[in-house]
DNA sequence: CCTTGATTACACCGATCTGTGTAATTAGGC
DNA sequence: GCCTAATTACACAGATCGGTGTAATCAAGG
């Protein structure tokens, strides 16, 4: 059953170009044609592999869910490390914005499927903040969760159309202070003792529902 | 000189009904065809106005570059404002997402000129955030103003997927604490007395450039 | 060698895309 | 009423789109 080794896994190489194409030129404008030309392969054979063009879309955008692996790294540093690796991502040439939120500028509000995938994502992230949170047992760690998130596709957002790295670290410095206004020490801030600093003191700490100015 | 009323403004009809297609629909899904016949005339008068699509399109994101009218009211109110300005934007029915994002999204890194309209533009609300917090005399002006912007457009991504209007007051919330953070009382805080609540600390208020754990 | 399945080239379909050419029609200003 | 300019309908060009049908070729396993 062993194919000639460039053609083993046919279906992979189709989804890593479609992947690559996808992501920087957009759904929309990369046609099946364009993707068969890429891989070397007729279009016959991608159709042999994917029954439809919206398979393959749905087939790529699986494939970005990535979930992040677990690591044993202190909660603080993993929600931290992950705008370091934002800017990373972002000085990395291929960057070029969210897929999923992309995806759903492109497509529009018709293709249900595909906003499912996007939700799906973004509540992923979410749930890991808040997972991470929750070790740090800080009074609000799902709002808080949903505030990093804000941070995140923020600086994705910006750094899209401003080409700017260093929009993950104002991110970075925001999700600072919010983890620090929640009672957490980060490492950054007046006195260097990460070592439990006094949480949950009292009520004044939490960013209470304001009276609405 | 004067047409007759329902031609009188072709040339803005014609921008009204492709800002509208092309932003609930996106740009690359709505053809010319479908807008000259939306607006009720020939495409051949629809290319009398604009030499081309991308004329259009141009003409498009120069539209929505509308500036904020200058208000009276305090600052610290008009950058709060702004997060319930985002909120009803979003609970509204026709919002999906920021233009200027989609369309480097969609039209991906070729069109330079869109991607210059979008730069501008958040730029601009950049410098506005700034402006207003110059006159609250926060520690770094610039920065916070950049992170007020990644909470807006973390929110606008957030709600564009998931259709949850309340991404806005997550950032407001946010906002309230990274204000509150520079020295800012936000009236949502432990003590109501707004009233110029010890600026500047010394140094310990800033978020300074932490030894990156 | 022969069977089997994958892949190939290639033509083709109908639809849609941006954009143009043209001649007829319409309406306003003088 | 006549001139001018806008608008109209409509055909058409050339490209690209997603997707299919077909027959030949190729490679691997028995």
């Amino acid at each position: 059953m062993t194919l000639r080794p460039e053609k083993q896994n046919m279906k992979e190489r189709i989804l890593e170009t479609a992947d690559r194409l996808f992501y920087l030129r957009g759904i929309r404008a990369v046609g099946v044609d364009t993707i068969a030309a890429e891989v070397g392969i007729s279009k016959r054979t991608l159709y042999n592999h994917f029954p439809s063009k919206d398979e393959l879309i749905a087939t790529y955008l699986q494939g970005r869910f990535n979930k992040a692996p677990p690591s044993d790294k202190p909660p603080i540093e993993q929600i931290l490390g992950t705008f370091d690796r934002l800017e990373r991502g972002f000085a990395s040439k291929g960057f070029r914005g969210c897929p999923f939120v992309n995806a759903v500028a492109e497509l529009g509000s018709e293709d249900k499927s595909v906003k499912k995938i996007a939700i799906a994502f973004k509540e992923s992230r979410r749930i890991w903040f808040r997972d991470l949170l929750l070790k740090l047992d800080v009074p609000d760690p799902e709002g808080l969760a949903t505030q990093l998130t804000l941070l995140v596709d923020g600086s994705i957002a910006q750094d899209l159309v401003r080409d700017d790295p260093s929009m993950a670290r104002a991110a970075k410095e925001a999700a600072r202070v919010l983890l620090g206004n929640a009672g957490v020490g980060t490492g950054g801030r007046d006195r260097g003792d990460t070592s439990k600093p006094a949480k949950k003191r009292s009520s004044s700490r939490r960013t209470r529902r304001p009276p609405e100015l």
